[in-house]
DNA sequence: TAGTGGTCTAGACCACTTA
DNA sequence: AAGTGGTCTAGACCACTAT
């Protein structure tokens, strides 16, 4: 076949093509030349830059989307997705108000501070020596039950611009606002579910029993380059908490 | 091109070719055609069979290999899969023996009898009504600790074949013993988890405090035709676990 | 050596979105 | 109407498994 200069296809000559061709893209994913929400190129330009068929470029998409990285569209393009966190575990807790609709809680945030990390928080965010954190506390209610506890850890030199905001003017959801304020772009998280006994603190806070079941949420979530972007420890009462997953 | 008399290919004549494949090999498997361990028909004759091109086999079966009802295995043929319960949440419980190696817990069969169903158990079941149950109760241990307490419900109309059998015999894995023993394939699951607090009784039988966290997890479990095969309850005291998922 | 799935090509036509 | 991804075909050659 005729190829135009196509660009070399790095990595391991010995990989199939398709999967030459999906690190590629999964490097321009990581580098940000593509972004969340804009279209890639489509797959006759794809055929063209790399000189493969375009039976080798839809093998390499369909990985990428199997694996939830892009989504295709047809008749617009194909598309870098931005994860929503519809699988996480918070969302197993009972989110409802009074006419039963589920609801994204209200947040408040009960504290905002520039610090030096603990052991934990440094080795979960590969903090360099000496490396400062952003910690907040922060609420979550619906109708003023209070459902979870959080503390959040931020890496400083990236965050920094949060000090300068009005912790009133910070809206429900984080993630959107890191990116918009921050130019920080959260790609995936790893979650862990334990469950342990309320203390007389976290009991006041959550209102229930000392003692009283809690479930605690650990999150690490990580940019498109994996590099660690937020550490995040969620507290709740257990009760209410009802977790499904499928086998097969 | 050339059709020997292919097979025609049912359902909704407007989906896809390689969906209405698919709706037909899904068929195969349900009817205990294609039976598990067994490998399927070569591409080659799928394609004779149905009359389709070879890239339309291979797309459905593709759809099946991510879905995890068939495994490929090159040289050798297209295989039905058993599913394996790594995902299980019971999984994720601190299962090691004192060299810190991971094992299977050893099974004790507290009790085993022909029982009228609970209404939960033959809703979860969807038995007639009058229709009985098995019922087990039963202790998995790791070197003398008890880890769960599991009780176990089977429509008695299909696994009668296990009241003949000595509990003695019944051995640690009880799946692969419902397979031979009864002709029973369990396909898949779906498993929720609760946390509560153990009463007095469970406190006993987990060797915790009465009140201490407890996690409960209830598996339905379903042959390849998704009828209901094995309801069981498990019960554990929470500490130690510990359970991950990655978000994206 | 024969038979299996794995990779790759080159094109045709369709369905959908946007302008 | 132009451009996108979605479906489908027909074949070539390769890598691996069993015998």
């Amino acid at each position: 076949m005729k190829t135009n200069a196509p660009i070399t296809l790095g990595y391991d000559e010995r990989l199939p093509l398709y999967q030459r061709l999906r690190e590629e893209m999964l490097a321009k994913i990581a580098a940000g030349e593509w972004t969340p929400g804009a279209p890639i190129p489509t797959e006759a330009e794809l055929t063209r830059l790399y000189g493969v068929a375009i039976g080798t470029v839809r093998k390499a998409v369909d990985t990428l989307v199997n694996e939830g990285l892009l989504i295709r569209s047809q008749g617009r393009g194909t598309f870098v997705r931005r994860p929503n966190f519809d699988s996480s575990l918070a969302r197993f807790f009972r989110q409802v108000n009074a006419t039963g609709g589920r609801e994204i809680p209200t947040s408040r945030i009960l504290a905002k501070a520039l610090q030096s990390p603990s052991r934990t928080v440094a080795a979960a965010l590969e903090l360099e020596h000496g490396e400062q954190v952003i910690h907040m506390e922060r609420l979550r209610m619906v109708e003023g039950r209070t459902l979870f506890h959080e503390d959040i850890w931020l890496p400083a030199s990236r965050f920094g611009a949060l000090l300068e905001i009005d912790s009133e003017r910070f809206g429900e959801l984080l993630y959107p606002f890191y990116e918009t304020q921050c130019g920080q772009c959260i790609a995936s998280a790893k979650e862990t579910l334990t469950v342990g006994a309320a203390d007389s603190a976290m009991a006041k806070v959550l209102s229930v029993e000392e003692g009283a079941p809690m479930v605690m949420i650990e999150r690490m979530a990580l940019g498109y380059d994996r590099s660690p972007l937020e550490y995040r420890i969620s507290r709740a009462a257990a009760e209410g908490f009802r977790y499904q997953i499928d086998i097969s």
